[in-house]
DNA sequence: TTTTGTATAGGTGATTTTACCTACGCAAAA
DNA sequence: TTTTGCGTAGGTAAAATCACCTATACAAAA
């Protein structure tokens, strides 16, 4: 198998060089380009091939998170590693949104890096451990104060129902003829429901379905 | 300080017996009470103070996730530590959405067992890395997934603000007030949103929205 | 027993959305 | 230069939602 290309994108020369001679050492990789920010890095990939990027989070022009969704919307196939620091978690989280492989810290070791490397390039994920235990942290938090909205209100059955299928995008006939009910008790249904939960219209009745994980 | 209050939730005996072995011989932990399934906690919570619950997830009656989901609406004081076994993954996230502060395997031995117990005890959140990995791959499976709607659709600049416009439940109206146009153009840029997404009404553009995380 | 909550259904009328269609100016791309 | 995409705007009509209201039947709880 040919050399993996690597490329290393990071606003401080000292981090790139640090991570280039890293890599350098260690044969199977090659260190096809650097870029200073997202903006750059773009422009990179448009002229070669790349496997891996290394990409910092926090840059000038193009931040990690902008530049990962470009890409991964652009060129799928190229793997993209985030690097963070420590007390980053949401950054980094984004990071995975935005379609990252997996993260490693600044501060990993030469091997945790290369395995991470070798990781993601077999299209798999790579987490690590160190960051792991914080994210999932913050992971938990949103869907703590998610459980005190539903303590306020009390959706019957029947609501939860009709709530469904106002999600699943049926209108209120159809909805009607789905529950064999009369398409004013939908209507009455919806309307206690926009009153309960405290929207003003669909979307907000859908919002708060998928934000309660009502129906998932 | 007293002793921590233990209480221990499986169907299965055994494992019940296991568990509580392993914690009698430790000092500083007393084993109030055991149930078979969610119907009995919720009941023994209702007779005795306890401080953390070890809970299986999956039981006839009431699994773990609908019973730490009540117990969390209660008694938000009470800890809960998940017992899970691998291949669990995404009944794991389940737990932790529900409330539960933290989860250890059912291969675990005494000393993380003790440790996890300690950890969650003090309000904190322990997460077995054995079983995190995996629950870190199914977090960002859907994430992939989603970047392959975007893929498809090109959403424009404009639809995107009207879109927004609608997610936070404002009226055509009141979305050609706030971007200066008129009303039928708000309404045509729906009707493209509409095709565009695959949507037949707010309800899919709303769910179209959140689920790719377009205003997050 | 009375009250409360839930599900049901209707009246009326205003407002909003949806589904068709056409059309023009402008800027970028082919 | 022509084409394409985007944003803009309108006509018309049907369908759906929303906002008020009242009312009945039934079961559970106080």
């Amino acid at each position: 198998m040919s050399n993996i290309k690597i490329a290393i994108v990071d606003d401080h020369k000292i981090v790139r060089d640090g991570i280039m001679s890293l890599i350098e050492e260690e044969p199977g990789y090659k260190i096809v380009c650097e870029a200073k920010n997202g903006i750059q890095i773009l422009e990179e990939c448009e002229k070669q091939e790349i496997d891996v990027i290394i990409m910092d989070i926090t840059m000038p022009k193009m931040d990690g998170i902008e530049a990962t969704e470009t890409i991964k919307e652009k060129y799928p196939d190229i793997k993209i590693l985030a690097l963070s620091m420590l007390n980053e978690d949401q950054h980094i989280r984004n990071m995975i949104k935005a379609g990252a492989s997996g993260y490693v810290l600044k501060s990993t070791g030469k091997k945790e890096l290369i395995h991470a490397l070798n990781t993601i390039n077999e299209d798999q994920f790579y987490f690590s451990d160190e960051a792991t235990q914080s994210i999932l942290h913050e992971l938990v938090k949103p869907e703590v104060s998610k459980s005190k909205h539903n303590q306020n209100v009390h959706i019957t059955d029947r609501e939860l129902e009709v709530l469904k299928l106002i999600v699943e995008e049926h209108t209120n006939q159809e909805i009607a003829d789905e529950l064999y009910i009369s398409v004013r008790t939908v209507d009455a249904h919806r309307r206690n429901l926009l009153q309960k939960i405290g929207a003003k219209n669909t979307a907000g009745l859908v919002k708060y379905a998928l934000k309660n994980n009502l129906f998932s």
